[in-house]
Formats: structure tokens, C-alpha cells, sequence
DNA sequence: CTTCCACGGGAACACTGGGGTG
DNA sequence: CACCCCAGTGTTCCCGTGGAAG
């Protein structure tokens, strides 16, 4: 321990046990909290099996030595995709060595790594290659990662959660990976592309398209009763006997269904139950400490989402604030037009770049997409054409998040000047 | 039919953080 | 060391366009 205080005694006031005895001794909800998060692959997927058989029998192939057929695989978060995927990837990776015939699969997820570079750069890595984080061509990186590829004979497995992401961004990587087998000697790639959204081919080249497109796998949301029974599965292992109250499962699942069927989401909603269930010092988990999770849960949710605004769009999100509390009693939605010149006035009186209004569309729009506002574009005739905004999350609440960036704490107190409301108030 | 305001696509640019070469 | 190359990101500039009120 690090003495703080000059080497003066600290007052032992707290209780005499320590402060986290008290914790200690309260009782305990969990016994394995970690089955709950959403990074544990559990060995057993229910009601997956269909979606596991058709993975396998495709990358069989691999086993033989040929080269599978690229996947697809579409379904809404929370499906099992990437479970389904990790799980039958590690079946296949073990099974290659008894066969000694070596296969390898590369988990990516383009979230993260969603350039040709950073793709390129990963995958070059995972064969042990040292590639420099930024600095050289892509086709550099590109040959670096085929030679070492190339060097013996393998099935290599790319997959790419989240591929989405990856294509918005130009989709000349998914073009060459799909091609790479042609300039391969011994190795050989086969590509799994995993999407949340069903139409995002329609962006894509269509040779890309076809290629990467051999082999579809849709993964239907779960029902009530089978995230139930999810729920059930690893609730056994994560709660103490008997923590749970019959009800809880039952209501956690209904949650999630009304949310497009996702696990994901369902896992949380019962873990984030039993945490406020241990704090309250409970010891059963009940219908109550859900409902509180679900508002908890959303909550956390946009406070996370707000303080990481970059200082921008939070000044831009400040504006809607501001003109919103101007505008209580009509209850009208905000034009760009007046949160453009709110932002002005905030920027100069901070000392704050101002940014161009084609910018601060694209926040905007960037601002809605993220469910902290709502903007629709609406035509106003004569009056030209805006996006009518509107906020979305708690007022105060966000106003609160807001303040704690110094950059923005001077705006406390700023009132915005809006000419057509002002002198028609004042007249 | 005109008019008006901002939408939103696309090109161009500036800047950053990292190469490699002479 | 100076210098130029490269990918990626955020921004500005330019501009054609939508669509109902007037």
C-alpha cells in the first residue's frame, strides 16, 4: 500500500472489517457471472443445429484438401452468428490437426479492422509476419501476406464479422481476397463473411458478389422460447442454486423477443437483473430487478454513447438542447438552419473551430443514426427544404452528460438567439 | 411555374503518423 | 538527416436536386 498522507496516520473510522467486507458478507447471487457476457462461447449453441450443419458440411472440404466454397451468413445481432462460426471454426481447426491436414481460421472483426490495410496487416500477422501498423503500400502488405501464406500447403479460413462495415468503404480487398487462390501454389483461402444487414450486397461489385456469395446461411432470429431456453442453459451455470425466481427467464426472454430475437441482449438483461438484485442485497433475483435492468440498461446505453461524442456533435447536440428549451411550449421541431447558427454562437463564445453547415448535416445525420436524435427531411414548400429534428433520450439527463466536458461547461447558462421566435414572442 | 433552403453526393484538400531511400 | 511516398481521416468546396407553398 502507498502511504498518501505524509506518513499521518489514516482515521480508521470505516467499519472495523474493512470496507469490503461488509460486500463480501452480503449474500451471493452469482456463481460463474463470466457465462453471461457476450465474449463466452458456451459447447453447446441451442436450437443452432441446423445453422452448424450447414457450416461444416461446406468447410468438410477443407479437410480433404480442396478449397470450400466462400460463405455468406446473414442474421440480426444477437443470432449466433459469430458463436456458430467461432465454435465450428475451433471443430475444424482440431479435427485438421488429427488429420494433419492443417487448417487455420482468422476471426476478424471489420468493426475494428475496416480498411484494406488494417485487413491486409491482420492477416499477415496472424502467419507471424511483422507489418507496421501504417506506413507501407497495401500491395506491399498484400504480396507479404500471400508469400507467407504460400509457404506450405494449408486451408486458411478468413472470416469477417460485421463485413458491412467493411464494404461501405471501397470493396477492393474483398475483390483480391477472393481472387488470391489464383496466384496460391500450395495454400489455399476460403472466405466467411458475416453481415447484419440482408441488403448489403447490393453495394458490392458484382464479381465480388458472386464470389464471396457461393454459399448463403440465413440465421432466423430465436423466439421467445428458444432464448428462453438459452437463458436456462447458462443461467444453471452463472446463479446460485435456486437464485433465480421461476419468472425471471420467462420475462427476460419476452424482452429480447420483442427485439428482433436477440440472445445478446437477453444475456445482459439478466445479468445486469442480478447485479442490481446483489446490490439491493436480495438474494433471489425477481421480476422487479428486470424491469429495473431494462431502463438501466438503455440508459447506460446513451450516457456511454454521449460522453464519447467527439466535441463537435456534442456542440451540435448542445444546440438541439438549447433550442428545445427555448421552444418548450410550441413543441416544434428544429431546422438545421437553427441549430446551425445556435452552433455558431456556442463556437465563438468557447473559442471552438466552426465547422461548415455541409459538416454539420453530416452530424446531424450521424447524431440520428446513432438514436439520439430523430431527423427526417421534410419539405416545407416555400420555404425550402430541412430536416425536422427532434431529441430522442431524456432531455436532462443528456443535458448532464454534456456538462461534464470542460470544453463545454462555459455554455452552462447559454441562451440561444433565434430571431423568428424571439421578436414574435417579444411583438 | 417559381422559388426557396438545405440535402447529400463527390472531388479535392489538409493533416497525421508511419514508412523507405540517398 | 532531409525528403518524398503511402493510407486513412476529417473537412471544405461545388453543385445538382426535391418538393410543396406561393
Amino acid at each position: 500500500m502507498i502511504e498518501l498522507n505524509n506518513g499521518k496516520k489514516a482515521p480508521e473510522k470505516n467499519s472495523s472489517n474493512g470496507i469490503f467486507e461488509d460486500y463480501l458478507n452480503n449474500v451471493v447471487i452469482f456463481d460463474n457471472k463470466e457465462v453471461l457476457r457476450p465474449t463466452y462461447t458456451p459447447d453447446y449453441l441451442p436450437h443452432r443445429d441446423e445453422q452448424i450443419q450447414s457450416v461444416a458440411s461446406i468447410l468438410v472440404a477443407a479437410l480433404r484438401g480442396d478449397t470450400p466454397s466462400n460463405i455468406l451468413i446473414y442474421g440480426k445481432t444477437g443470432t449466433g452468428k459469430t458463436a456458430v462460426v467461432k465454435y465450428v471454426g475451433k471443430e475444424l481447426e482440431k479435427t485438421g490437426e488429427s488429420h494433419e491436414m492443417p487448417c487455420y481460421v482468422i476471426y476478424m472483426n471489420c468493426e475494428v479492422v475496416d480498411t484494406q490495410y488494417r485487413l491486409l496487416a491482420t492477416l499477415a500477422r496472424h502467419l507471424g509476419k511483422e507489418v507496421p501498423m501504417t506506413g507501407w503500400p497495401t500491395d506491399q502488405v498484400y504480396e507479404e501476406f500471400k508469400n507467407s501464406l504460400d509457404k506450405e500447403k494449408r486451408v486458411v479460413i478468413v472470416v469477417m464479422d460485421e463485413i458491412d462495415k467493411l464494404v461501405r468503404k471501397g470493396d477492393d480487398v474483398l475483390y483480391n481476397l477472393s481472387r488470391i487462390n489464383a496466384d496460391l501454389k500450395n495454400a489455399r483461402v476460403s472466405l466467411i463473411g458475416i453481415s447484419n444487414d440482408l441488403k448489403f450486397t447490393e453495394f458490392l461489385d458484382p464479381r465480388v458478389k458472386s464470389s464471396l456469395g457461393e454459399e448463403e446461411i440465413i440465421f432466423p432470429p430465436y423466439d421467445a422460447e428458444q432464448i428462453h431456453d438459452i437463458l436456462e442453459q447458462r443461467a444453471k451455470i452463472a446463479f446460485k442454486q435456486s437464485a433465480l425466481d421461476e419468472t425471471v427467464t420467462r420475462l427476460c426472454a419476452a424482452f429480447a423477443a420483442q427485439e428482433h430475437g436477440d440472445a445478446r441482449r437477453a444475456l445482459d438483461l439478466l445479468r445486469v437483473s442480478g447485479e442490481i438484485a446483489e446490490r439491493s442485497k436480495s438474494s433471489i433475483v425477481e421480476e422487479r430487478h428486470v424491469r429495473l435492468a431494462q431502463d438501466k440498461i438503455e440508459v447506460d446505453r446513451i450516457v456511454e454513447v454521449v460522453r464519447t461524442l467527439p466535441t463537435q456533435s456534442k456542440l451540435v447536440l448542445l444546440s438541439v438542447l438549447k433550442i428545445k428549451g427555448r421552444l418548450e411550449k410550441t413543441g416544434d421541431n428544429i431546422s438545421t438552419g437553427e441549430v446551425y447558427t445556435a452552433y455558431k454562437q456556442m463556437c465563438n463564445d468557447i473559442g471552438a473551430d466552426i465547422l461548415t453547415q455541409r459538416r454539420i448535416t453530416d452530424l446531424i445525420s450521424e447524431l440520428d443514426m446513432l438514436g439520439i436524435v430523430n431527423a427526417m427531411v421534410v419539405s416545407k414548400g416555400r420555404y425550402g427544404r430541412t430536416k425536422a429534428i427532434s431529441l430522442s433520450v431524456p432531455e436532462d439527463n443528456t443535458k448532464n452528460v454534456l456538462m461534464e466536458d470542460y470544453r463545454l461547461k462555459p455554455l452552462e447558462d447559454f441562451i440561444p438567439i433565434m430571431p423568428n421566435v424571439a421578436q414574435s414572442q417579444l411583438f
